[in-house]
RNA sequence: GGUGGGUUCGUAUAACGGCUAGUACUCAAGAUUUUCAUUCUUGCAAUAGGAGUUCGAUUCUCCUACCCACUACCA
């Protein structure tokens, strides 16, 4: 049997988003699955879409995510089909344009931009569809239509032409796709597609693609449904060639939480949730979030992706990565577009968080809280953060949960003030605070008193925390110890009035 | 406009043509707790509409509606 060669092809017009993350995903579960090999090819055959930096960042969003290539750009070691930047393979791509001419599946193109333009104007005007193929190429000016002597002085003459597919005029194209069944479509809706443009000596996407496909021996292409519509056109190129094609997938859409479409980086930024593996700066300057500096654990960014249009059909929702790949199949990928949801994002993370160890929390929230001027002991940040991670979503959170427990609340929050330090409240809650030397004494002393708990309890939250929620009073004492609880005690006195 | 694809609770999804259409997130209520959070329990909520095939349709077929993608010398 062939061996499972799938590639993840990425232009580098900008940042990676996360529907790009999810198409490499899929493709390296089904590789590992597999057992065979996933590919880094870069797709940079248009030259004036080029954003600097873009590869570097597909590149780190890949390896954050767990996801490596064992081929391809930015793979040490053997590269047998090296290089894998397309740009680099220019050299290779016109001899096989050339070859669809002499066979008559391709021609040279001579129509400029403005011609174009009209023809197209033109037909809409008159309310009809311009379509570039058998139905229309025979007046244009191309290699079907103006004699040798015309072509091959054009084709020294002027460095704008281009090389185009010869649809066939009549024909239905029979395909298949893993996910989605068989497809059939009227070659007369399809129109020439520019194969290779000498501006740039360069092949367009679809040239590229197939050549490079068939050369590095891929055996599967799962890519995003946009590419749908260009299938026919890959199985007439493949079929052009005599080459044996790979099997298609095409994955569904990942759609914006609210209303309909792509999910676009604005609905990230309109609702407040990353739309990027990594944030990114623009060459321009312009930011964008991403889910690791947002406080995602790669593993749970990789868990929630891998369940948007995929899942096992048990009920597990978390996987790590290794049963992400047993479990993965692309016949349980759905048909339909997913819709990103933010709440669940978190809830994955939270779950993640979870399962960490009190170790590797600890050591992520020492530098949160060396920023906040807070030099504390390892082993008590540990015990607090034992304390506080199932209150968590991200790190990040334990900050805004236990910051009192490494120093004294500045101010007091109004409305709780209002409601509990009241003079009734204070005597008790200082009487209690005072007779006793531990939490537990005082909760017994409280009982004993028959004083409402509540009361006393919340008076006594407010002064070491400013507010009247939070932590376990016994908790919070056990950390700041009685002679902190009782300066914050005083110092509430001192500054809240009755 | 043309071509293709899609449609199960608000969201992600489950259900060899066969139990009362299941689960998770969100939301709501209750229990627990000194407060908040956690945790636990319960609840709200869906097969787009219409025909057909069938003993029986979420599942198969057709029509309608709606949504999406593509429609570049971009990928």
């Amino acid at each position: 049997m062939k061996r499972t060669r799938v590639r993840f092809a990425p232009s580098p017009t900008g940042p990676l988003h996360m529907g790009g993350v999810r198409t490499a995903l899929y493709n390296y579960l089904f590789a590992k699955k597999n057992g065979g090999d996933f590919i880094l090819r870069i797709e940079d055959t248009d030259s004036h879409r080029f954003v600097p930096g873009a590869e570097q960042y597909i590149i780190e969003s890949l390896r954050w995510c767990g996801i490596i290539p064992n081929e391809g750009v930015g793979v040490e070691g053997a590269n047998p089909h090296a290089p894998y930047r397309q740009s680099e393979r220019r050299g290779i791509y016109r001899k096989y344009a050339e070859q669809l001419i002499e066979n008559g599946y391709a021609y040279y193109a001579f129509d400029t931009a403005e011609e174009l333009e009209k023809a197209r104007s033109e037909a809409e005007a008159a309310g009809q569809t311009f379509i570039y193929n058998a139905a229309t190429r025979g007046s244009l000016r191309n290699s079907l239509t103006l004699s040798q002597e015309e072509v091959s002085q054009l084709l020294n003459s002027r460095s704008d032409w281009t090389i185009r597919f010869r649809m066939p005029e009549e024909r239905t194209v029979q395909m298949d796709d893993i996910i989605r069944g068989h497809i059939e479509v009227e070659t007369s809706t399809l129109d020439d597609k520019v194969l290779w443009k000498r501006a740039d000596e360069l092949p367009t996407y679809h040239l590229a693609n197939i050549v490079d496909d068939h050369l590095m021996e891929i055996s599967h292409v799962i890519r995003g449904e946009e590419w749908l519509p260009s299938l026919p056109l890959h199985y007439l190129l493949y079929e052009a060639f005599g080459w044996e094609r790979p099997l298609f997938a095409h994955l569904p859409l990942l759609l914006k939480p609210v209303g309909n479409g792509k999910l676009s980086k604005r609905d990230g930024d309109k609702m407040g949730f990353p739309v990027f593996p990594l944030k990114w700066v623009s060459p321009e300057g312009e930011v964008s979030r991403g889910y690791r500096e947002d406080g995602y654990f790669p593993d749970a960014f990789v868990n929630l992706l891998a369940l948007l249009g995929w899942n096992p059909g048990t009920e597990q929702e978390i996987f790590s990565m290794d049963e992400l790949i047993e479990a993965f199949s692309l016949e349980k990928v759905g048909k339909s577009g997913a819709k990103f949801n933010p709440d669940k994002a978190k809830w994955f993370n939270k779950e993640y968080l979870r399962m960490r160890s009190d170790e590797e929390l600890t050591g992520l929230f020492m530098p949160v809280l060396a920023e906040h001027g807070i030099n504390a002991e390892p082993n008590r940040v540990k015990e607090i953060v034992a304390l506080i991670k199932e209150r968590a979503t991200f790190v990040s959170d334990f900050w805004d949960i236990a910051w009192y427990l490494f120093k004294a609340p500045e101010e007091y929050v109004q409305k709780d003030a209002a409601k509990f330090w009241k003079s009734e409240n204070v005597q008790m809650a200082g009487e209690a605070l005072t007779a006793t030397s531990s939490a537990q004494e005082m909760e017994e002393y409280i009982r004993a008193k028959e004083w409402p708990m509540g009361k006393v309890m919340n008076c006594i939250r407010l002064a070491l925390t400013g507010s009247s929620n939070g932590l376990g009073i016994a908790d919070i004492m056990r950390f700041i110890g009685r002679e902190e609880a009782l300066a914050r005690f005083h110092r509430a006195e001192e500054r809240l009035i009755i």
